[in-house]
RNA sequence: GGGCGGAUAGUUCAGCGGAAGAACGCUUGCCUUACACGCAAGAGGCCACAGGUUCGAAUCCUGUUCCGCCCA
C-alpha cells in the first residue's frame, strides 16, 4: 500500500472509468423488480464543445443516477446529442466561409458532407468531455436526433398530428432571419434595446391638407396599404374613411380607425405595412386589406417596391426613401428613439416579418394536457416556482412554426403534387398523388425545428413508436435535470409531446437548476471570451473537486452560479484531506480485518460519539437527497468528515491505537465516508475504497447505499463529547493567548461542578492531556485551594486554570473575566425578559418555554461561577 | 408595461419565526509521528431601507431603493 502524500487525480480517474463501463456497470442488469430510475441527458448540441454549464447538469444526474443504482435500483442514463439544426448550420457555414466556401456555390449534398464530417468530430469530442466527467451512463444506449431511430419516431410524430389535423400549411407573417435565410420561431426572436429613430413624416390628403405619422422603417413605405388611428383619438375623427396619398409612391390610401392604434404613439396616426409588421398584419386582416411585400427573405428590396428601391438592402432602401422624402418636403423631423427590435437569437440580425408558406404545429389541444398534469401535481417542478411560469407561458402559447429554409435536420415528410398542387404528408415516399393520381410530385425542402425532434428524446431513445422492451420498461423516465434557460424551448415541448403520443408524462420531476456564471458573475459566452472548458479545470483541479465545486454550489433555490477560483482550489484541498485521512487509516489498520461488528463494550465514548454522528449524518443526507437538495448533501458530509471525523475523532484514535474498537471505528467510518461521497466524487472514493477492502471484489459503484447505520444513536455521547472538546479548545485558547509554545507541556488543574463534568472529565483525561500537551493534569471535584498564578476559563459549570507562573497578570484576568460576565447577563436579561412576560408564557411553545428555562439555569450557574472567580481573585492579591 | 429572483462577515453563499452560520480571504502561533492542498487560536455582521403582523422577525406581510433574469 504506497500512497503518494499528495492525490493525483490523474492517475486514477480514467482507469476507474474503464473499468466501470468494461464491468457493465452503466447498463441495468435486469428488467424485473422495482421500478427503475431513468433519466435522459438532455442531449448537447454537436455544434461544439461542452461548457461548464454542461458539467453542472451532467454532475447532478450522475449523483442521482449513481445514488439510486447504490440502493440497487435498475437504473438507466441515456446519453446522446442533438443535431442543433440552425445552430450547427450557422457555425459549419461560419468554418467554410473562413476556408473561402460558400455554402450556395458548393450546394445542398457537398454541405451536408461537411456538417456530418463536423457532427462526427464534435460527437466524439462530447462523449470524450461527457466520459471524463465521470458520468455513469449507458453507452450501449446512445442516441443521436438525426438517427435513424429518432428520425423514424419523428416522422411518424409529424404524419400522425398532419392526420389530426394539427399541422397545418400556409402563407403567414412569421420571423425570418435574413443572414440564416429561415424562418425561426417566437421564441427564437430575442429583444434588445436600441438607440433609434423616429421619422416625423407628412401624408397628402386628397381632398387637401396633410396627415402626419411616425414610422421607425420608411423603407417599407413602398408597401404601405393605408393609414390608421384610434376609433376615438377625437383629433383624427374627421379623417377617417378619407384617402392619403402616399408620398414617392402616389399609391391612394384609405384611412382606417382600429383599437391596435396606440394613440399615444407619435402623432396618433400609422402607416400600415401588412407585410412586414406584425401589427398591421392584423390591422390588415381585420380590415380585409392587401398585402404588399416589399423585401424579401435575404432582407433586399423586392421588385414590388418599385424599380427605384429594387435589389437594395434594407439600409440603403432607408436612405434613399429619407432622401426623395426630403425632395417632396415630407420628412417633417427626426427625433432618436430606444426601441427592441427582434433579433435572431442564434445570429444576432434583426428579423423580418415576412409572408411566407411555412408549417405549423396547432397547440390549442394538444397544451391542454400538458397544462393540467402539472397543475394536478402529475409532474412536479423544483424549485416549484418554475411551474409558474410554465404555466403562464403554456396557457399564452401560440401556433408553432416548425419548418425551417435549412440544409441540416429532419426533411417534412411531405410532398407536393406537380400536377394538381396536392400536398401528400406520408411515411414514406409516394408512389401517387392520392388527390389525382399523378406521379410527378416533389419532396419539401424544408426541414423541422430541431426542438421538434428533441421534444421526443424521452420516447424516441427507446425506440417509439414500437413497444420495444426498453419502452416499457423504462418509459416514463423518473427525472428530467436541466437549467432553466431551455424551460420553454424544450421541457414544455416535451411534456405535450410525450402526453400526446404516449399518454404519459415523458417525466414525473422536473429539476431545475442555474447557470454558471464567472467570477464576476457574468453569463458565459464566447463573445466576452470567458467560457471556460470543463476539460482545463479537470486538467487543474480533477473532475471530483470540479464536481464537488459545482455541487455545493448548486442551490436549492436553482439560483446562477459564481464559479470562483478559490472554491475550486478548495474542493481540490478536500480531495487531499479526504486522501490523506484514508491514508492514515489504511496505513494503521495494517492487516487488521473487520468481519464482524464488535461488541457494546469494545466501544468507548469516542467510538460511540463518532459512530453517534454519522448516524446523525447519514440521517440528514437521506433527506437532503429525498428534496433534491445536492448542496446540502455535500456541505453535510463535508462538515462531517473534515470537523468530527479529521480534526476531532482521528487526532484522539492517535492516542489508543491499540484498541480494536477504535481500529473498527475508523475503519467503519471510513467505509461509510467514502459511500456516502460517492455519487459526488466517484473516482477518488472508488480509489480508496479498493485500496481500503482490499480482499473486497465488489467495487464501490455497485456498493449498497448507507440508509441507517448498524449502531444507535447515543445522546449522552454526543453530550459528553460536546463538553470535552470545549474544554480542551479552552485550554488551547489559553495556550495561543498567552503565546506558550505548543510543544512546552503545562499544569492544569480542571474543577467540574457536577457529576456529568466529572464523569466526563475521567473518562476524557487521557485525550485532554495529549490534545493540549498537558503535562500535569489535576482534576479536581473538591477543590480546597484554588490555584495561584493561574489563566482562567470556564466551560459550562466547570473552572480551568492553567498554571502560567510569570505569564498572568491577575488584573487582566479579572478584566476578562468581567467582559465575559457583562456578556452573559446580557442574554440572562435577555431570556429573563421573555419569562417574565405573561404573554410568552401563554403563547410560546412549552418546548420553547422549557428551553427559556434552561437557558437561564445555564447564564445563572456561569455568573456564578464566575463571580466566585472574581471575588476570589480579588482576595488573593497579586501573587504572581 | 407585466412577472420572477436576489440584497446576511472583505468575497461567494447557507439559514427562512425562538441565542447571527460556513467556506475563502485576513490576523497570530505552529513543518505536532495522514495531510502546509495542513493544524491550532482569533478578529470580522444595526441580516438593503421604511412601515406592519407576532409574546418574539434576518426569517411572514406591505411598500421603497438598487442588482439580475424572463415575457410583452
Amino acid at each position: 500500500m504506497n500512497l503518494s502524500t499528495r492525490y493525483n487525480p490523474e492517475e486514477v480517474e480514467e482507469k476507474w472509468y474503464r473499468f466501470w463501463e468494461e464491468k457493465g456497470y452503466f447498463t441495468p442488469q435486469t428488467f424485473a423488480g422495482s421500478p427503475p430510475f431513468v433519466i435522459v441527458l438532455p442531449p448537447p448540441n454537436v455544434t461544439g464543445s461542452l461548457h461548464i454549464g454542461h458539467a453542472l447538469d451532467v454532475t447532478l444526474q450522475d449523483i442521482l443516477v449513481r445514488i439510486n443504482r447504490m440502493q440497487k435500483i435498475p437504473t438507466l442514463w441515456v446519453p446522446g446529442t442533438d443535431h442543433a439544426g440552425i445552430a450547427a448550420q450557422n457555425v459549419v457555414e461560419e468554418e467554410l466561409s473562413k476556408l473561402g466556401i460558400e455554402r450556395s456555390r458548393i450546394g445542398k449534398q457537398e454541405f451536408q458532407k461537411y456538417m456530418w464530417e463536423w457532427k462526427e468530430k464534435y460527437h466524439w469530442v462530447i462523449t470524450s468531455q461527457i466520459k471524463k466527467m465521470g458520468a455513469s451512463c449507458d453507452w450501449n444506449r446512445e442516441r443521436f436526433t438525426l438517427d435513424n431511430i429518432c428520425s423514424r419516431a419523428v416522422t411518424e410524430f409529424f404524419v400522425r398530428m398532419y392526420e389530426k389535423g394539427y399541422i397545418y400549411r400556409g402563407e403567414y407573417l412569421v420571423n425570418l432571419c435574413p443572414h440564416c435565410h429561415t424562418a425561426i420561431s417566437d421564441i427564437e426572436v430575442e429583444r434588445e434595446e436600441v438607440e433609434g429613430k423616429l421619422y416625423h413624416i407628412t401624408y397628402e390628403l386628397e381632398q387637401g391638407g396633410d396627415l402626419e405619422i411616425v414610422t421607425s422603417r420608411p423603407e417599407t413605405m413602398p408597401g404601405d396599404v393605408a393609414l390608421a388611428v384610434h376609433p376615438d383619438d377625437l383629433r383624427y375623427k374627421s379623417v377617417v374613411g378619407k384617402v392619403a396619398i402616399l408620398p414617392v409612391v402616389g399609391r391612394n390610401l384609405p384611412i382606417i380607425a382600429d383599437t391596435l392604434v396606440d394613440p399615444e404613439f407619435g402623432s396618433g396616426v400609422v402607416k400600415v405595412t401588412p407585410g412586414h409588421d406584425f401589427l398591421d398584419y392584423e390591422i390588415g386582416k381585420r380590415h380585409n386589406l392587401p398585402l404588399i411585400r416589399v423585401i424579401n427573405e435575404h432582407g433586399f428590396m423586392a421588385e414590388e417596391s418599385g424599380s427605384d428601391f429594387a435589389g437594395l438592402s434594407v439600409l440603403e432602401a432607408r436612405e434613399l426613401m429619407l432622401k426623395k422624402l426630403n425632395l417632396e418636403n415630407r420628412l417633417v423631423k427626426t427625433e432618436s428613439y430606444r426601441y427592441s427590435p427582434g433579433r435572431c437569437s442564434r445570429c444576432h440580425t434583426i428579423i423580418e416579418p415576412l409572408l411566407s408558406v411555412q408549417w405549423f404545429l396547432g397547440v390549442q389541444e394538444i397544451k391542454k394536457a400538458a397544462i393540467e398534469k402539472v397543475k394536478s401535481g402529475e409532474i412536479i417542478f423544483t424549485p416549484e416556482r418554475w411551474s409558474a411560469v410554465y404555466l403562464d407561458w403554456m396557457e399564452n402559447l401560440q401556433d408553432w412554426c416548425i419548418s425551417r429554409q435549412l440544409w441540416w435536420g429532419h426533411r417534412i415528410p411531405a410532398w407536393i403534387c406537380q400536377s394538381c398542387g396536392e400536398v401528400i404528408v406520408s411515411r414514406e415516399t409516394p408512389e401517387k398523388c392520392s388527390h389525382c393520381s399523378s406521379e410527378n410530385f416533389e419532396e419539401v425542402e424544408d426541414v423541422l425545428d430541431t426542438w421538434f425532434s428533441s421534444a421526443l428524446w424521452p420516447f424516441s431513445v427507446f425506440g417509439w413508436p414500437d413497444s420495444t422492451p426498453d419502452l416499457q420498461y423504462f418509459y416514463p423516465t423518473s427525472v428530467l435535470v436541466t437549467g432553466y434557460d431551455i424551460l420553454t424551448f424544450w421541457v414544455s415541448r416535451m411534456i405535450m409531446a410525450g402526453l400526446e403520443l404516449t399518454g404519459k408524462p415523458p417525466f414525473k420531476n422536473v429539476l431545475i437548476h442555474g447557470l454558471v456564471r464567472d467570477e464576476k458573475g457574468r453569463k458565459m459566452s464566447k463573445s466576452l471570451k470567458n467560457v471556460l472548458d470543463p476539460l482545463d479545470l479537470i486538467k487543474d483541479f480533477g473532475t471530483d473537486a470540479l464536481r464537488f465545486t459545482l455541487t455545493s454550489l448548486s442551490t436549492l433555490g436553482g439560483q446562477d452560479i459564481t464559479l470562483t477560483k478559490p472554491l475550486l482550489l478548495h474542493s481540490r484541498n478536500f480531495m487531499n484531506k479526504l486522501w490523506n485521512a484514508s491514508r492514515y487509516v489504511i496505513h494503521t489498520l495494517g492487516e487488521n480485518k473487520f468481519e464482524k461488528i464488535p461488541e457494546e463494550t469494545d466501544l468507548d465514548l469516542f467510538d460511540r460519539y463518532i459512530l453517534s454522528r454519522l448516524s446523525e449524518l447519514v440521517k440528514e443526507i437521506n433527506d437532503k437527497f429525498d428534496s433534491y437538495d445536492m448542496a446540502g448533501y455535500v456541505k453535510a458530509i463535508e462538515e462531517f468528515f473534515w470537523k468530527d471525523y479529521c480534526d476531532w475523532y482521528l487526532e484522539i484514535s492517535k492516542f489508543k491505537k491499540d484498541s480494536q474498537g477504535t481500529l473498527f471505528t475508523l475503519y467503519y467510518v471510513l467505509k461509510n465516508i467514502l459511500i456516502l461521497l460517492h455519487p459526488v466524487i466517484p473516482f477518488i472514493t472508488e480509489e480508496l475504497w479498493c485500496n481500503l477492502n482490499r480482499d473486497n471484489l465488489q467495487p464501490l459503484i455497485i456498493q449498497e447505499w448507507v440508509s441507517k447505520v448498524d449502531f444507535p444513536e447515543c445522546k449522552l455521547a454526543l453530550e459528553k463529547t460536546n463538553y470535552i472538546f470545549g474544554i480542551i479548545s479552552s485550554i488551547r485558547n489559553i495556550r495561543s493567548l498567552f503565546k506558550i509554545k505548543p510543544t512546552r507541556p503545562i499544569k492544569v488543574v480542571i474543577h467540574p461542578s457536577d457529576a456529568f463534568e466529572y464523569q466526563s472529565l475521567v473518562e476524557g483525561a487521557n485525550y485532554i492531556k495529549n490534545m493540549v500537551d498537558i503535562g500535569d493534569l489535576n482534576i479536581a471535584y473538591d477543590l480546597e485551594t484554588w490555584p495561584k498564578s493561574s489563566a482562567i476559563q470556564v466551560v459550562r459549570g466547570t473552572t480551568i486554570f492553567v498554571n502560567l507562573k510569570g505569564l498572568v497578570e491577575i488584573e487582566e484576568e479579572i478584566i476578562k473575566l468581567k467582559g465575559s460576565l457583562v456578556e452573559l447577563s446580557t442574554e440572562l436579561e435577555r431570556v429573563q425578559n421573555y419569562l417574565r412576560n405573561p404573554l410568552f408564557r401563554e403563547k410560546a411553545s412549552p418546548a420553547t418555554i422549557e428551553e427559556f428555562k434552561h437557558r437561564e439555569q445555564e447564564y445563572h450557574k456561569q455568573i456564578a461561577k464566575i463571580d466566585q472567580i472574581i471575588n476570589y481573585l480579588q482576595g488573593e492579591g497579586c501573587e504572581t
